[in-house]
DNA sequence: CTAGGGTTAG
């Protein structure tokens, strides 16, 4: 059978660096290829000792030992070498044990193909796939999910999906490391019905079948199928592990279901996999999403091996909290810790920078990114242009722009766009806009900032061709909607509905409340209503935003101490901002707002984001 | 003696 694979017939060339030669001790007794014979199983033990503990060095001596002494490696020997590079993350040394033994085993084969799929390099993985299949090895239930491995970080499901056939033909589809292999490549390519077809259809399953399709609905969003069969694991008495619980808390994390997460952390607790800086991670980023970062910064400290995910959840936890100094203080942490900073630890502190107006720091971290060795992406430069732009530094990020190595996408014109609008340079923003149209495609959340920047220098033509794009493609604006966790469910409001059990309540609550308000100080700005309606109706609108109503719910039904946590899935406008800063002082309440951007503590008429937002 | 899952941004 011919795979369609994306290489030509392996060729063996690839240049291998050499083993590097260490000061070389001659044993006492010689190794000789008789003792090697008769000891092997020694050598063995002490090669997988090596990898256990990591011992590179150790490793390398005995290594090279074995190859000056002119033995004939066996089969297991170097399968044990293979082995030991690879789980030291040295493909090309594991590649010349291989190339370098006379003998191959399966198992030899079998540990060349895996060490490839571990390190990442899917391509060589399915080359030497086919170069076993060439010489007459069969392939095994071991050596398949390496090779279904390489096809799902490839993201390529017709060549897994032509590992499922070779499969079936040599009847190894229902062992279940073959079909836990294949439900996660299918899973990983966004192939959810394969997937589930194939879990539907194995005759045993274990935990990683089932974290494997956990994982493809957490992945596609859909979080109901999600916690259902996460459900359905925890009820058939698996033993969960850390890797079905990082996945089930993302999907908490992604709808802000803090409660539900809370149990979902008992539970980690319960079955002991809270130690895992995977779990971690998703429980930093689930506590932060939902407003809770004081529980965000719990977790960061109770987990003791920290890997970067870990440094990189808390960093954004804080970010998104206005927790500037804290970003700062924590990249200082990190790399006394000997942790190195990846693209999206920059990402946040530039995030952080940007939603604190400093500049300045702002252009530090940008240009660390080359000591580190990080090659600035379209997001960095979009971060950077965001930081320029909102703090009216509109020259500098065009100048940012024109000196860009790579091609500004959308994302960063964009961000220009938005700084234009904050300060008011309409001539820049139609540049800007014009550049977004050259590009060709236009997503759809860009299509109102470009209208309205056509129609601001009086394009109107334009303004009117962008937003014709919007309904052509069927677009309609988002609602406004806040939501609330009370009890076992989640409490949704859109402006001015009635539709909610204690509405009247709500609207007296409201009322009530805008008359302290008031008299603290509190007028009502309506310059923000777009919508050309009457000064009275204005008002009415605004009056009645979501946030407020579920505030006012929140204030109505919370006990007096409890923290209101409100989530929005669009900006706070200005009003609703000083509003709520003034009910956070008239209640004595700490009030919690995210909307579609960032968090918003008001706390005794003061919010977190100094009104820089 | 060998093999299969994950986190973090927008």
């Amino acid at each position: 059978m011919v795979l369609p694979l994306l290489q030509d017939p392996p060729q063996f060339s690839r240049p291998s660096p050499p083993i590097q030669t260490l000061p070389y001790k001659p044993p006492k007794n010689p190794l000789n290829q008789q003792s090697f014979q008769e000891n092997f199983r020694i050598i063995c033990n002490f090669l997988l000792s090596l990898t256990r503990s990591g011992s590179l060095l150790k490793g390398q001596a005995l290594h090279s030992h074995i190859v000056k002494s002119g033995i004939q490696i066996i089969p297991l020997v170097s399968h044990h070498l293979i082995n030991l590079y690879s789980k030291l993350q040295r493909p090309f040394d594991s590649q010349f044990v291989f190339e370098e033994a006379p003998f191959k085993s399966s198992t030899t084969w079998s540990s060349m193909i895996s060490t490839f799929a571990q390190n990442d390099l899917p391509i060589l993985a399915l080359s030497y796939f086919r170069a076993m299949l060439y010489n007459g090895f069969a392939p095994d239930e071991h050596i398949l999910p390496s090779a279904v491995k390489a096809c799902a970080i490839m993201s390529r499901h017709d060549v897994g999906m032509s590992m499922h056939c070779l499969a079936v033909k040599n009847a190894m589809n229902l062992d279940v490391y073959v079909g836990s292999s294949l439900v996660d490549m299918y899973a990983k390519c966004a192939e959810l019905g394969y997937a589930r077809k194939l879990f539907d259809e194995m005759p045993e399953r274990n935990i990683v079948s089932w974290s494997g399709m956990i994982y493809g609905y957490a992945q596609m969003g859909e979080d109901n199928e999600a916690l259902g069969l996460f459900k359905r694991a925890l009820e058939g008495g698996l033993s969960l592990n850390d890797f079905t619980f990082s996945s089930v808390i993302r999907v908490c994390g992604n709808s802000t279901l803090l409660e539900l997460g809370r149990q979902m952390h008992s539970l980690c607790v319960k079955m002991n996999c809270d130690s895992s800086s995977f779990v971690g991670s998703s429980l930093i980023s689930l506590y932060s999403k939902c407003g809770v970062v004081e529980n965000a910064c719990q977790v960061f400290n109770e987990v003791v091996d920290k890997n970067l995910g870990m440094w990189n959840s808390m960093l954004i936890a804080c970010a998104q909290h206005g927790h500037t100094k804290k970003v700062f203080e924590l990249f200082g942490r990190m790399k006394s810790c000997g942790m190195k900073p990846n693209f999206i630890t920059i990402l946040c502190v530039l995030y952080a920078c940007s939603h604190a107006g400093l500049v300045k720091e702002g252009n530090y971290y940008f240009g660390l990114m080359k000591e580190y060795g990080i090659e600035p992406g379209d997001q960095h430069y979009a971060s950077m242009v965001d930081l320029l732009g909102r703090a009216g530094k509109l020259g500098e990020a065009t100048k940012l722009i024109k000196e860009m190595p790579i091609q500004p996408t959308e994302s960063v014109w964009g961000a220009l766009l938005t700084g234009c609008r904050l300060h008011g340079n309409t001539e820049l923003a139609a540049y800007a806009a014009d550049r977004i149209l050259e590009l060709g495609s236009v997503s759809s959340g860009f299509n109102v900032l470009l209208s309205n920047a056509y129609a601001a220098v009086g394009r109107y033509e334009e303004a009117a061709k962008a937003r014709k794009m919007l309904r052509d493609r069927g677009v309609k604006k988002e609602t406004g909607l806040s939501w609330v966790e009370e009890g076992n469910r989640v409490h949704t409001f859109a402006a001015g509905e009635r539709q909610h059990f204690k509405s009247k309540e709500i609207y007296e609550k409201l009322g009530e409340l805008e008359n302290e308000m008031e008299l603290a100080g509190y007028v009502m700005d309506t310059s923000q209503v777009l919508r050309a309606v009457g000064n009275e109706e204005k008002s009415e609108a605004i009056r009645y935003h979501s946030e407020r109503l579920a505030i006012a719910f929140a204030l109505i039904t919370f006990p007096p101490e409890r923290p209101i946590r409100i989530m929005k899935n669009l900006r706070v406008c200005s009003d609703c901002h000083t509003a709520i800063k003034f009910m956070s002082k008239c209640t004595g309440r700490l009030i919690i707002v995210r909307d579609n951007k960032r968090f918003h503590h008001f706390s005794g008429g003061e919010c977190s984001c100094g009104d820089y937002w």
